[in-house]
DNA sequence: AATGTTATGTTATAATATAACATAATATGA
DNA sequence: TCATATTATGTTATATTATAACATAACATT
């Protein structure tokens, strides 16, 4: 049994995946689907592609744009029901703050997550935080609020973009 | 000196303020514009009152639709620029899950807040809670991202809304 | 093949938000 | 007070994001 490296752990920012990490993505994906008789179709496949290979989230009319360039016909909602059915299996998150997609970095299991937005290069990093869910579970249940879904989306600026960032191959100093 | 006090405070879910509560909220969005040399004109205050005084956070088109009631002449960017005067001053929020605004229950320091938002009835309860904060600013200095803005909208049940809820005045059995 | 189900194509439109420029109201200083 | 600058609002058009409704195609099951 061979065990899905993800391409987001241990890094401390988001990279493009490789071709072969977007492939272990996409084959996990489709046992996946295959596991609960959904169908991983080929319009699905390839937004979920499109979703893994960009370095940052992507709008849904970005997405819509590449699925015309692939020569397909594509209209607003081929790209909508596309990714409506990638978040309900979980393949996918949807950021409310701007309007955009990214893949999930941990589609096994179900999970809430927090997502830090570099407002300057759009990389965003998933992170999963017990510490989080448990404080906002704790100050809800003070309000008597059942908590059903806990969207915590945080702007600011990656460590690439903070001021003061020298690229590590670049020496340093001049 | 007359302390403002607050209508949402202490309260386990978010009721429609008084008359007498709104007005002091005005008054003291007020008086903050003054500080600031800001103008709190009268379609500002328009703005912000239709807001405090609603039950839960209004999207723009619906307010937009109050002013036109008004006999006001109003279009799209009259009310986008009243809605982004008063996020500007911290009198009011934006949700970024549903497109809402709703008022600031703290305008007065700056902060971080957290919102609960009823999927039932839309009552949306601000809170202010310095562990989440804290655990988000912990865990995104893991990742050296530089926090500017959190924001935490958790979606579910306020308390009326939830399962097996029988309003006191009822008696609880029958 | 006949049938039911799910997915996709297609057209139109809804809902949310901004650009660009004109006019009006307000503040400031002579 | 008047001229001037600044800020706010009016107005028209358009951009962006998302869904409704119905037709056709693909797939599954018998
Ligand atoms: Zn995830
Ligand atoms: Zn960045
Ligand atoms: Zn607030
Ligand atoms: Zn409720």
């Amino acid at each position: 049994m061979s065990v899905h490296q993800c391409p987001h752990a241990g890094k401390t920012s988001c990279m493009r995946p490789t071709s072969l990490q977007v492939e272990s993505l996409i084959n996990q994906a489709e046992q996946l689907c295959e596991q609960r008789q959904q169908r991983f179709t080929a319009l699905r496949r390839r937004v979920l592609t499109l979703i893994c290979q960009a370095e940052s989230p992507m709008g849904a009319y970005q997405l819509l744009e590449f699925l015309q360039g692939d020569g397909r016909s594509a209209a607003p909602p081929t790209i909508y029901r596309a990714l409506d059915f990638l978040m309900a299996q979980g393949l996918i998150h949807r950021l409310a703050s701007n309007n955009t997609y990214l893949a999930c970095a941990h589609p096994q299991q179900d999970h809430e997550a927090v997502f830090l937005v570099c407002q300057h290069c759009g990389q965003t990093q998933e992170i999963h935080t017990d510490g989080i869910t448990h404080s906002v579970q704790e100050k809800a249940s003070r309000y008597k609020f059942k908590v059903l879904h806990t969207s915590v989306e945080v702007a600011g600026l990656c460590a690439k973009c903070s001021p003061g960032f020298n690229p590590p191959s670049a020496g340093g100093l001049a």
